[in-house]
DNA sequence: TCATTGGCTATCA
DNA sequence: CTGATAGCCAATG
């Protein structure tokens, strides 16, 4: 069973449009606790939920990857599989950074 | 309950 | 940009 946190956390996730991605921080902040990033992240790990969630289309805020449950160089094929942009490890937020808070 | 970990973030050098 | 430090949140032992 799941907390309220991560069941939140995946629905999220879920709502990343493909193509896109965003960052541990945004969907913290899309939680309502815009510090809670490291939750998410532990969330996640701990709740391993492919497939179900696009958990690949999380990347840091810095830009880069970060990591992934099933490996870091799985997480880089799915988001170029998505027409994702991936140069040296880090993505362009700028380009695909998605938002759930306009703004 | 306390201590540790984790797919992190922001600041300083 | 890289490396090191401090900080915050939740789950696990």
């Amino acid at each position: 069973m799941m907390s309220d946190f991560v069941q939140k956390v995946l629905e999220i996730v879920q709502k990343i449009p493909k193509g896109k991605v965003t960052t541990y921080r945004e969907v913290a902040r899309a939680l309502g606790v815009p510090k809670g990033w490291r939750a998410v992240g532990q969330a996640l790990s701990r709740n391993p939920h492919p497939v179900i969630v696009p958990c690949h289309r999380v990347i840091r805020s810095d830009g880069r990857l970060g990591g992934y449950k099933l490996g870091i160089r799985k997480k880089i094929q799915l988001l170029t599989s998505e027409g994702i942009e991936v140069r040296n490890g880090r993505i362009n937020l700028k380009k695909f950074g998605f938002r759930f808070h306009n703004g």
